[in-house]
DNA sequence: TACCATCATCTAAAGAATTAAACGATTGCC
DNA sequence: GGCAATCGTTTAATTCTTTAGATGATGGTA
């Protein structure tokens, strides 16, 4: 029994998933360019159109004719893709430990002055919430 | 040119990792074991030794030979793995703001006051370091 | 010594992810 | 009407990841 069907975008569908919360909807030879011109990636016309099925299929995108072409647009938004892909990776090297994630965040990345004391601020009005 | 090798732990390189970190050196039986017990995975002996080999390789892991059987540990350790990991992370869902990742953390994960209070006083402590 | 248990190596199978060529359909233009 | 451009579908090749069987070496034991 080989490894399963990941659960989450991956590498190159998450690169197409950029592109199309940016704009969309787009139809394929728009989203080949973008993935050339943002990405660095140059894909043949006929790969991006397999991908972008398969996204279909997987119920990552809405696909809508348009012409004798298709628009696709995101079916999942940036931040339950990225929750859920988070949440992954906390359980998989923290286990489970959210903050034992941000621990590591803080002292591991470079978050200049401005960013922390945004953050600073967040938790605090998140711990009187949780007071209220 | 279809994906390259990934040049992080993969999900089961991973999970071996884990078993490492808690205890090492382990010999292939052990680490096998522990993958049944503590990941819930049953895997051949031979499916072990695999892994570990092609982690060898890699330069996951140290490899000694004690009497007639290998002797594994770590040679990555978790902050470092978890670093890369978290830093590609950033890279790929937030285009490299880590600090964008932790309001999403604080937002969609649950984290419990005495964890709250944690970060926050570890935030103020390297905002004056910063200062300083 | 002969046998059995234990280990490692070799080999390979099968699924997932990525890539794209070949082919066919449709549309717009000369 | 015919030709070229544009678009989608089919098919398949390649690499990575995961899995494990077959085989061979070695050491202990009856």
């Amino acid at each position: 029994m080989p490894r399963q069907e990941s659960e989450f975008p991956t590498e190159l569908e998450l690169e197409i998933l950029k592109v199309l919360w940016e704009e969309s909807p787009l139809p394929v030879r728009d989203v080949r360019d973008r993935l050339e011109t943002e990405a660095g990636r140059t894909l043949a016309h006929s790969t991006v159109i397999t991908m972008l099925n398969i996204m279909h299929r997987k119920g990552y995108l809405r696909r809508r004719k348009q012409g004798k072409s298709f628009l696709f647009r995101p079916k999942v938004d940036r931040q339950q893709v990225a929750g859920l892909m988070m949440g992954d990776m906390v359980q998989r090297l923290f286990d489970g430990s959210a903050s034992a994630m941000m621990l590591n965040l803080l002292e591991s990345a470079e978050i200049d002055a401005d960013e922390l004391s945004e953050i600073h601020q967040l938790i605090a009005q998140i711990t009187r919430e949780q007071n209220s």
